[in-house]
DNA sequence: AAGGGCCGCAACCGCGTTGCA
DNA sequence: GTGCAACGCGGTTGCGGCCCT
């Protein structure tokens, strides 16, 4: 059985709002408050509108102080960042940007951001991830473990501004440095250094994100003492290079990569250096049996490895959050951290 | 000039969550 | 503790305008 109506749909009016409908709802809603019940509302007033359209047209359009027009290279910047962080929580993100509304945010990030960010990619070419059919036509995308579009989309501006900020990251030229990946995850790789390969799409030249000791599970779990040694250096180091990078991340994007390299590189190898003496830190294929064994809690995560992996994964975008620009209030989002990389689990968890 | 396709925006829909009786 | 109604959110759809052929 389906759920009831929210109001009766034969006898309302639905489509665009005339000038009319508007200057009734403003004017009731300014003088009295929605009452605290948006289904009672439109009847109070003479509108033949549900309920939740009026709520919507009044969040989205009448609502006094919402900023209509042009996004400026900020908000680019944080709907970008915590779209990476977060995935599509427009309610989030358009908490962090006064004025506009979660609609707003989506129907521009859907359009137009996106494009911007990750460039114009033919449809034939961007579906190869998502949608691509193997030697004998078989639609790979029937697999259960297919990423979500969400997941590649952030996943590929993950790497994007990866690309910025550590364009010679020793990690991600040595594969042996690499975690142990799923098929879907090696196919995902192999498909995206194919599209990096292209020169008209200089996306990145690596393909995975740094691992990131602080806030990891693995890390947490494994010698301490080694990594708090250098976890404040490590932090303050990102800090400094997000910090670039994210100056670096303009409009005309791909530009501004060389720009970004020549100023960050001093600092990325003295990360690395940090990074690559603190493997233990990082969840090494020859030592996951080990790890295992020496953590019990790792045996109760499903009892699988890809569930740990999982865990690097998505601490790893963590971390990348929260270190990442410090040009808006933070503090709504860090408060949903527990939520936050539910894409990517449920990608790999379907 | 016409029409077909694309794009951007506003609005709708349906489902999960929340609050209350 | 349970069920229901309302809210809030994210995905999707519809439509108007613009552009290209």
């Amino acid at each position: 059985m389906g759920r009831a109506p929210c109001c009766d749909k034969a006898n309302v009016k639905k489509g665009p709002w005339s000038p009319e409908e508007d200057v009734t709802l403003k004017a009731y809603i300014e003088k009295n408050g929605t009452g605290g019940n948006w289904i009672a509302l439109p009847q109070k007033i003479g509108l033949k509108r549900c309920g939740k359209s009026c709520r919507l047209r009044w969040l989205n359009y009448l609502r006094p102080n919402i900023k209509h027009g042009a996004f400026s290279e900020e908000e680019d910047n944080i709907i970008c960042n915590l779209y990476i962080s977060i995935g599509s929580r427009w309610s989030i993100i358009a908490a962090q940007l006064p004025g506009r509304t979660d609609n707003d945010i989506k129907n521009y990030w859907n359009t137009r951001l996106k494009k911007k960010l990750l460039g114009r990619r033919k449809q034939s070419n961007f579906n190869r991830l998502g949608d691509a059919k193997d030697t004998n036509g078989v639609e790979e995308n029937t697999c259960p473990n297919a990423l979500s579009n969400s997941a590649v989309e952030r996943l590929q501006l993950h790497m994007h501004l990866q690309s910025l900020q550590s364009p010679f990251s020793n990690f991600f030229n040595n594969r042996a440095l690499w975690p142990k990946l799923l098929p879907v995850q090696e196919k995902m790789i192999q498909n995206l250094q194919s599209l990096n390969d292209n020169p008209n799409y200089p996306m990145t030249q690596h393909v995975l994100p740094i691992p990131y000791g602080p806030t990891s599970s693995v890390g947490n779990l494994i010698q301490e003492d080694n990594v708090k040694t250098s976890n404040s250096k490590v932090d303050e180091l990102r800090k400094s290079l997000n910090g670039m990078s994210s100056s670096a991340l303009r409009a005309d994007g791909i530009e501004q990569t060389n720009m970004g390299f020549q100023q960050v590189s001093s600092l990325q190898a003295e990360l690395d250096d940090i990074l690559n003496n603190r493997s233990a830190g990082f969840y090494l294929p020859q030592q996951e049996d080990q790890m295992a064994d020496q953590f019990d809690c790792f045996k109760e995560m499903n009892g699988s490895r890809e569930s740990l992996m999982m865990s690097w994964w998505s601490n790893d975008f963590d971390a990348t959050k929260s270190s990442s620009s410090n040009s808006w209030d933070s503090t709504p989002v860090l408060d949903h951290s527990e939520g936050i990389f539910r894409n990517y689990e449920l990608g790999y968890n379907m």
